[in-house]
DNA sequence: AATAGTTTTGCAAATGTTTTCATAAAAATG
DNA sequence: CATTTTTATGAAAACATTTGCAAAACTATT
């Protein structure tokens, strides 16, 4: 079966070997119920012999669903995110979607772009990550009637529905748990916050935090380090060798806190003896390194999972109207490589 | 401008908007060359004012490339596929093309209705991931005259054009390395072979290379392990903790080694002094962990983009015949995680 | 100014489906 | 068995484009 690669087959082509119409084959698809079981069969085996596949392009342009949801990430190199899409994928595709997946490396302009090449594609949703986007996106999105999606953060006022966790509640977590410890000599790693609002957020809720109790965190204490394992080792080696060192140091990721630690053995330093380190996200690996991490877990699969809930019930529901925003918490975990600083409690 | 949300905008709107036919619309979108100067600025407005985006999917329906390469992998869970399919993407994006992405999960049956559902979408191209695919799954391209590309493996006898690295190789230099460095007595940690012609065969030439050397693993030094960095370090220190155990430890990848360097060092023992773990796959972070991982490099962008470029030229060249395979090279890379076995040298 | 040659444009057919409407076939009713 | 109702099918229009062909509008040449 499934030979005769002769040429296109199309619908027509099916109806006759099933001596049928090309509607009937049509309704056998669609609207199996409409045909007769003895129909049925035969274009079941005109199908079959023939080795028809259905051309989804010719449905689409009678407005009937693509299928496709366009899904925008920064980029899939941080395995969260990874994460996050693999969920998302998962869970849409069993409702019979699936993904154009593109990436715009932190190019807000480049997302336009991206984004019009989906809505040629005529995606039933788009997904974008962030709350925070060009205003062209927003009026293209705007102008287009499509359900969208921002997932990975969270936040009340989000100009669409945003499906993530609160970064600042996330940043705060964290922060108050360094001060807890009695920590005063803090320094801060974050990633460069240029297209990025999810470190930015971090980043400003963390130094506010400490602000308000009354630790000022140093010039030369505040890292920007990209994100990078290697990266990071390098620049806490150099933080943690200096004369004049912080008894703490809070990362704006898992894997600057993981390069952070590394750099830390490296210096001969023991993690929390001699130093606190901390991340956000509990990733993959950082409840098991050594010393487990502590950090803030940002859920990345029930993430994607919700926003991929979410979206296909505002495309499938019958006026569900837009899909809510949801807050996926972020949650404090506490493991090895804090401690209180020395001399205190 | 892009107002007019009032209702579908086609090429008839547009065409109205700058009074001209709508042939001539399409051609200053296909063929601009084609039309006067003066009518394609009158054009280029009404485009503005209407908002019109193209649709694809009418023009797919006359043939014209659908602008979208299937990719299918097994999970983005695992980073390093992760970094392909962005390397990928990246690489074809440059290009115009756009991934329709999806996953299998490891479930080769998957595997066969999400190809089905990729032709559907006309895709352009399709990636499969891996050598080893259902017999269903050959067949069904085979009768389709579809550009196929199998990434991240190669093999100079694949079915279909295979671009990566050559696993077989990757096993025999780790396993090889390990012997010159004098160890007799080897563990070995790989994950399920099911459904993962990958792990298989590294895991095989390892077997082998190591046997036709004189070595033999015991059966209860023979792990299957979940790729997961937790199960890994659960498994490594059940096994080191045994009165009787090896001076060697041989990972089927980077992600089951970090674990094993976590579980080594949870067990208090020294690497590389007490015992060596290897990986493959230098994934990112290895060379930061501490101790760094000895490890064989699968070059994951390069395959990437070199799959990318080989499926584009394969879409769009106008007849340069079936992309032919590359291996992109393993290659060893020593670090600090192995040694030479006590008392030799 | 008339003719020939070019360039630009529009008409209409084609693409692979779905869907509305009408008709034919079958089943139910009297 | 004739009539009504229901069910199954087909014909044709519609969807948003592209394209081959021919007509129209310019240019260039005498």
């Amino acid at each position: 079966m499934a030979d005769k690669k002769a040429k296109k087959v199309d619908i027509v082509t099916v109806s006759k070997a099933a001596r049928v119409s090309p509607s009937t084959v049509s309704r056998y698809f669609n609207h199996p119920e409409l045909v007769k079981s003895a129909t049925r069969k035969k274009i079941d085996t005109a199908v079959r012999r023939t080795g028809y596949i259905r051309n989804r392009a010719a449905q689409t342009i009678h407005g009937i669903r693509s299928g496709t949801i366009g899904v925008l990430v920064p980029t899939l190199d941080h395995a969260i995110f990874a994460e996050v899409v693999q969920a998302f994928s998962d869970t849409v595709a069993s409702q019979g979607f699936t993904i154009l997946l593109a990436s715009h490396g932190y190019d807000l302009q480049r997302e336009y772009a991206i984004l019009r090449k989906f809505l040629e594609h005529r995606v039933d949703g788009v997904v974008l990550t962030g709350l925070d986007h060009d205003e062209a996106v927003f009026q293209l999105l705007d102008s287009q009637e499509i359900p969208c999606v921002l997932m990975w953060n969270y936040s009340a006022t989000s100009r669409y529905p945003s499906i993530g966790a609160d970064n600042e509640q996330a940043g705060r977590l964290i922060a108050e748990h360094v001060l807890e410890l009695g920590h005063r000599r803090v320094a801060c790693m974050f990633p460069p916050t240029h297209g990025n609002d999810r470190a930015l957020a971090r980043r400003d809720v963390v130094l506010t935090t400490l602000r308000v109790a009354g630790v000022d965190v140093p010039e030369e204490w505040m890292l920007e380090t990209i994100y990078s394992i290697s990266e990071s080792k390098q620049d806490t080696k150099r933080l943690l060798l200096q004369r004049d060192r912080p008894t703490a140091l809070i990362c704006g990721n898992d894997i600057l806190a993981t390069g952070a630690l590394y750099g830390a053995t490296a210096s001969g330093l023991r993690v929390p003896d001699d130093v606190t380190v901390v991340g956000i996200g509990d990733f993959k690996g950082s409840s098991e390194i050594e010393p487990a991490l502590t950090t803030v877990r940002l859920p990345a699969q029930r993430i994607g999972q919700e926003a991929g809930n979410a979206m296909v019930s505002a495309i499938i529901g019958p006026a569900t109207g837009k899909a809510g925003s949801l807050n996926c918490a972020p949650e404090f975990v506490e493991r090895r490589s804090s401690a209180a600083v020395k001399g205190i409690s």
